[in-house]
DNA sequence: TAACCTAGATGAGTTCAATTCATCTAGCGA
DNA sequence: TCGCTAGATGAATTGAACTCATCTAGGTTA
């Protein structure tokens, strides 16, 4: 069984012994000359022995004091080294933002330049992945999620709801660019599809695009073609999109830059609804600062 | 400047990272676990992160803590593993004794069997050297110490005080180991000589010795002679007065078991005062009961 | 050599950081 | 689904740490 001394009085003791001086430690210390006395006396009792020789000055350490002085000095630094650097650069350090890659790649990161302009002190670190990271385990101070429902095991905070339709280039449309009225022409197009992870029954694929549209727009006929380009991640069919490749059902927020500069179009007017982003985080973050204003940020830029 | 967190909050965070467990963390500390509780989160705000992830359990370390907690717990053990070599053996460990040469020679060495007979579990280290010895740096425990007057610098007893006479064989003498009537006849045989080390003029030396007789007996002659055979020791004296070599003015404690055994004998009735014998030792010493037993014992045994 | 100054000691009284108590929450297992 | 358990929260309490008043010893200076 390990037994300690009362730590205050190793407190006292090492630094009496590093002045070799008990006003001295005491200025150190913020105490007064007797607290250091007592504390040191205390210790002294525990050890059975003097550790300071007082009288005749000059105040000296004895053999016993000697051994022990560089115990604790080393333990005490080691202390110090190790909680500076636990608690160096939480300030200074990124704010590390994990977020799904196609958010990432076509929201986030177009946008960087912006977050620079406006918080120069604040950096970010984005970690694209659409895997779902342990913020508890400090793997990332903020992560974007994307949920149908508000989060409800950490504190999290909804930034934008996204609706998804069908998207394309202007220049893949034969009308020259110009959306299409008859969903039933959108079957002429090669369709782009992409998985949902969570394999939502409601998630706007285009076979429940097609089927809802149906109801409004009975001439869509049945058909068992689901998509003519597949792939794993929504990134990956968005890239694809934007190649010209086909039509894909999009977020409107994933791809809004791309709709604002023209570079991609809303093929057809019908839309789904989609699901929400959520800023999350631990509760009492020591960065909740500039989480917030990350948050702030996120709202209002454009 | 080396900034520490409160010590507690280290003790606390250690103790729940070693067990994994605040509960049990509490229970070694005896403390309750909100206890505990409190001085983590108090560590946590001064790291401005978290150091434990709480939910889901099981308790588990974040990368801060799990960086932080291997420096505390070997600071820990560093100051644990000091301590108890500090206070270790202090209870177990010897009484340290210095003395003067001569009288531990011949005074505490020859009964030492007496005070293992009475004090089993006490044992004694001499330290023989007419050096005086720092009890303050911890260079001994308890210093025999002779002087004229009390040491007024430690806590001080005295033990005895001594006189001064010729001592010799009974062998040496011609009228067969009876004592001399006659001051001057002494100059008739080796006079044995030892330094005082503190040049006091009035220390019993033979050459104070035959002046002071003189005045109580008229019949000593004046002479140069001040001794025959010298030694820087008074130890060395007496062994030279033991080997039948010539007369030396001893101290009646130091010889006092070569006077009762007849081995030696008092060579002539005058005598000179001597000094007084002190046993000194640091106030408060922690081996204070052994001390005061040492004391009882070296004013009783015979 | 005496007077003055300073650093550490002593012990009673005071203070405030550490701790407890009462209550709540979340998640784990039966 | 319910009961249990471990950790969290915050106000109230407690006791170790600290201060204050006074003393002592020794170091320096005039």
């Amino acid at each position: 069984m390990r037994k300690l001394p009362p730590l205050g009085s190793l407190r006292a003791f090492e630094a009496a012994a590093r002045h070799m001086s008990f006003r001295e430690a005491a200025i150190e210390l913020g105490v007064t000359p007797t607290a250091v006395s007592h504390q040191i006396r205390l210790l002294e009792q525990i050890c059975k022995q003097p550790l300071f020789r007082r009288r005749p000055r000059p105040l000296a350490l004895t053999r016993a004091g000697e051994r022990l002085f560089p115990v604790v000095r080393n333990g005490f630094d080691s202390f110090a080294t190790a909680i500076a650097s636990a608690s160096a650069g939480v300030g200074e350090r990124a704010l590390r933002v994990t977020s799904p890659n196609a958010f990432a790649s076509r929201w986030l990161v177009p946008r960087l330049p912006k977050w620079r302009d406006e918080h120069p002190k604040i950096p970010l670190e984005i970690i694209g992945t659409d895997e779902v990271l342990d913020l508890r385990a400090g793997n990332a101070d903020v992560a974007i999620r994307y949920a149908r429902r508000m989060p409800a095991d950490l504190a999290a905070q909804e930034i934008f709801r996204d609706i998804f339709f069908p998207v394309c280039t202007p220049e893949l449309l034969a009308n020259g660019g110009r959306q299409i009225e008859r969903a039933a022409n959108l079957l002429q197009y090669p369709l782009i599809h992409f998985d949902w992870l969570n394999r939502d029954p409601e998630a706007p694929t285009w076979a429940h695009w097609l089927a809802t549209a149906r109801s409004v727009d009975p001439d869509i006929p049945e058909t068992n073609k689901a998509w003519d380009l597949s792939f794993r991640e929504e990134i990956h069919a968005i890239d694809a999109v934007a190649a010209g490749q086909g039509i894909a059902i999009c977020s409107d927020v994933v791809i809004s830059r791309d709709l604002k500069s023209g570079a991609l179009i809303k093929a057809h007017t019908f839309s789904l609804p989609g699901y929400g982003f959520y800023l999350v985080f631990v509760p009492n973050h020591p960065q909740r600062s500039s989480i917030e204003a990350f948050s702030s940020w996120m709202r209002s830029v454009v």
